[in-house]
DNA sequence: CCGGGCCTCCCCCGTTCGGGGGAGCGAAAA
DNA sequence: TTTTCGCTCCCCCGAACGGGGGAGGCCCGG
């Protein structure tokens, strides 16, 4: 066996510490890989990953804190190009998937897939080859083509708006709350509906979470 | 007790392959824990349960198929009595924890928890002594004794019009996909808001996406 | 410079919702 | 038995919503 110079230098970034402790185990259980670091946001993988200086991290898509697992994984990127993503999801969020990928991940595992999978796809990061999940390769090659869902064409406003709706508002409590008028709720709502081809705030609500962009975790009603 | 030498059998749900692995590897660390089973769904759970006999199940609340966390919790306990069940969760539905502690869970850890406690957690299940995760027991030892939220007092039928609402569909659509009028619709709906005090169906949606009544996985738009 | 997107607000209008009432029916509990 | 509860449907009515139009101000990029 040869000594730590062929090992591949593996972060985990995960806000559930029990899972994070797991994969920690379950990976380190591979003589070529070794667990260099493990951090539980965005901001703490960035932090620390000049110290770290891994091949891979691992990447968790839902995290708290200001920065989700899609900018993390840019930055992480910009920071060291040489350290590679992989993304590691529940089929919740496919979704973010694709924006991930954009942002510069290589590889991407479902966390209901088989574990080798997610092994796979550590070894070929490390290579710089990019393994898929096939269990949705597929699907996801398929948005990456024809360019996202019906994703970001909503402006800044807008995504406030639809945050705002996913709180259970009414068009005259987000108006109060974004200190506008009634009427240019409307028309914001309106805007979003037509953006994404919806028919009412309901199914808005159902798009935004579905794709991530709030989390049920912020919502209180 | 005389069984000391004997370990303790321990099987894991959870759906998440990746992460029951890593449980796994992380668990059998421990040398008076034994893996002796692993299901990814509470259908499988109970399938297999006679046959692995264990003295702790580590169940994860949010589980595809028919079966939920909750009522598998409560079937594992109807069929075999001797084994304890903990309680794995996102913080994001500590609803549903009130209810599987009814159905009779022991424990509770959250995942993003220090993972040391749910080792603590799955010894004390096995000498039926109950570990509650400290970060938020307090505030589910209140609910428990107010009696929950506000939870399962809707009727079937409501349960039925709440999961049409979370599919966005409108009164109309609702009335036709159960076969009944607009106007009974209306009515349910009505009852909805007015048992669990809110005040349009988008919040009702959100509710139910909170509490864990419907899977969002199960939502297409 | 001028077009275009964004944000803001206004109008009108038809539809949908939500809340109030009532009522018949069947099943289950008291 | 009577009572209660769930499911069904009906009425009325005010409020909220969604769609259509327009308009002024802003800044950015061609």
């Amino acid at each position: 066996m040869s000594p730590d110079k062929e090992k591949t230098r593996v972060v985990l970034a995960d806000d559930h510490r029990v899972v994070q402790t797991g994969l920690r185990s379950y990976l380190e259980s591979f003589p070529d890989l070794e667990i260099v670091g493990a951090a539980a946001s965005g901001e703490e993988a960035l932090a620390k990953l000049e110290g770290w200086l891994p091949d891979v991290v691992v990447m968790d898509l839902r995290m708290p804190g200001g920065m989700d697992g899609v900018e993390a994984t840019r930055k992480v990127r910009a920071l060291s190009p040489h350290t590679q993503v992989v993304v590691l999801t529940a089929h919740t969020d496919e979704a973010r998937v694709v924006a991930a990928l954009r942002a510069g991940a290589i590889g991407y595992v479902r966390k209901d897939s088989e574990p080798e999978i997610l092994v796979a796809a550590v070894r070929g990061a490390a290579r710089g080859q990019s393994v898929l999940d096939p269990a949705v390769a597929g699907s996801v090659l398929q948005e990456l083509v024809r360019g996202g869902p019906l994703a970001e064409e909503l402006s800044e406003r807008e995504k406030e708006v639809l945050a705002q709706l996913v709180h259970g508002r009414t068009n005259r409590e987000i108006a109060q709350a974004l200190h506008v008028g009634e009427e240019t709720v409307k028309t914001h709502v309106g805007n979003i509906l037509s953006k994404l081809q919806l028919n009412h705030r309901t199914q808005a609500v159902i798009y935004a979470l579905k794709q991530g962009l709030v989390s049920l975790d912020d919502v209180e009603i």
